[in-house]
DNA sequence: CCCTGATTCGC
DNA sequence: GCGAATCAGG
């Protein structure tokens, strides 16, 4: 395969969405991530933000042979990461609406124990804002779509159609994407005082 | 171990 | 120009 115009347009415009350089390697198919980073650096776009700063001239001494030992140092200014922060302002107290909509009051098909969800108490309300808003870009994955590193997390009700999973890549070997592993794993707290 | 991007260098 | 191999993190 070769970098087509088409390819290398749809590589820009994934790249400046922030897709990794896997991600968009699987998308465009025939090519490896290495591939997609190489492209990435040959087009002069390794930062995914704007423009690069530029220009610090960095005279490097192309040493034949020997091992470069001395780092120069002057690195442009890394990463400034569009990291698009909703910010949840001066919210209110005590709920913690999970946009969940009327989805659990429904029944839940006892099937089987699918991953369990919050009983949203007292789960960090970072977390859940991270959740709603990642299930906004959630791949929204059928049952059978998932695979051992798309996030497993279910969004909806099963009892509907309005129902899929979450399907983002997971972070390593845990079920859900980090957002999820978020809710999902709870440290325990909260629910240590139980009286009865 | 999984993943990420960055760099090098033979082709 | 291309990308596998490698490097350097998380």
């Amino acid at each position: 395969m070769s970098w087509t115009d088409e390819r290398v347009e749809t590589l820009k415009k994934m790249w400046n969405e922030g897709q990794s350089a896997s991600q968009i390697a699987k998308e465009l198919g025939g090519v490896t991530r290495n591939a997609v980073i190489g492209k990435v650096h040959r087009l002069g776009l390794s930062n995914r933000t704007g423009v690069a700063p530029q220009p610090s001239p960095a005279p490097q001494p192309s040493a034949a042979s020997a091992q470069p030992s001395a780092p120069a140092a002057a690195r442009p200014e890394p990463a400034p990461q569009p990291a698009p922060e909703p910010a949840a302002e001066a919210d209110e107290a005590e709920d913690a609406p999970i946009p969940m909509s009327a989805a659990r009051r429904a029944i839940i098909p006892a099937g089987q124990p699918l991953p369990p969800q919050p009983s949203a108490n007292e789960i960090s309300p970072e977390a859940l804002a991270k959740v709603s808003e990642v299930e906004k870009g959630a791949k929204k994955l059928t049952l059978m779509e998932l695979t051992e590193k798309t996030c497993k997390w279910p969004v909806g009700d099963p009892a509907t159609d309005n129902f899929w999973f979450c399907g983002l890549p997971t972070q390593s070997g845990k079920p859900y994407c980090e957002a999820h592993v978020g809710v999902a794993f709870q440290p325990m707290s909260s629910r240590r005082d139980r009286r009865r």
